[in-house]
DNA sequence: GTCTATACTTCGATAGAC
DNA sequence: GTCTATCGAAGTATAGAC
């Protein structure tokens, strides 16, 4: 068997998503999810038999995505907290994709989006913990992490930023 | 005269605002934010004749806040570090308010939105960087403030981070 | 498993009465 | 300055052919 197709499954939850994050919660509709992911409407209601059953598949997809990434940071090369920091300016990643739509879910009121969104970060929270042995830190460098996120969503990303917050992190004998 | 009643052109901002707030830009129609305002659609129609003046007359408003808030962070008694963390904590102002409404339409991918946030910015960061005379830890407070921010619109907020942040910038003989 | 056709609802906007 | 009535476009969802 060759290299395994992208089911269309997966490629709707990809539109999805994508469409999420470049151009926001309202642009996301089942039609134009549709046609980003070169399916009829109907083909799209196959898979999904409703909006909110897209929503869970994508929510579903970023869980396993999320433990596999907790796992990664746990046991990353230059350590937990580069790898947080690294990895919280958006490399575009299928990651970094899923976690920027979900946000977009959470501010349309869904708790089920804020509740995997609050299970990832105590996931991250809990390993810089660990690792630092000191909560304060953790959480001001979980807040950086935070911020560098934010502001790669909002489109205000600061060229400099992650250069900026080592070199402040080195003076607290982190990095 | 008694004391001024709030025009029903800021009435429907204040609607406007509070529904991107609670319940996203989707759920932000017109229908939902005459109704918050307590006036029939074509009386919202009459001030502002389409969607579009409504975000416009909202960043207005957001802009003219802002500067009131950079002339206050940069005068603040215990000092503009202090002044910015305290208000990047939702506290419920109006500039709060119109803060987190802004950032949901610069997400509809919407330029005017995203630029009014980043001339906020810019002057937060001024500020910031003249009073520390450091470049780098003026970025990484920045990105703390913004990580707080974050937490708060997308309900993850922490009770005790400010005080965690506090204790870090201690150490750093920033506070 | 995917398509077309269509029903029903909601959205943004206009027209005109009061 | 505010209201009701209404229109056309777009949104979600269903039915049934292929």
């Amino acid at each position: 068997m060759a290299a395994t197709e992208r089911s269309t499954r997966d490629r709707l939850l990809d539109a999805f998503e994508t469409l999420l994050v470049t151009a926001g919660s309202r642009a996301a509709t089942l039609d134009a999810v549709a046609a980003e992911a070169e399916v009829s409407k109907g083909g799209l209601l196959y898979h999904f038999h409703s909006k909110d059953e897209l929503v869970e598949g994508m929510l579903t997809r970023l869980r396993e995505q999320g433990e596999a990434d907790v796992a990664k940071m746990r046991t990353a090369k230059k350590g937990p907290v580069e790898f947080y920091l690294a990895t919280s300016v958006n490399t575009g990643s299928n990651f970094d994709r899923a976690l920027v739509a979900a946000g977009r879910i959470a501010q349309e009121n869904d708790s089920r989006a804020s509740a995997a969104l609050a299970d990832l970060r105590e996931g991250w929270f809990t390993v810089l913990r660990e690792h630092l042995g000191d909560e304060s830190l953790a959480r001001t460098i979980q807040l950086i992490g935070d911020g560098l996120y934010f502001d790669d969503t909002t489109g205000l990303t600061e060229k400099n930023a992650l250069k900026h917050v080592r070199a402040v992190l080195k003076r607290l004998d982190v990095l």
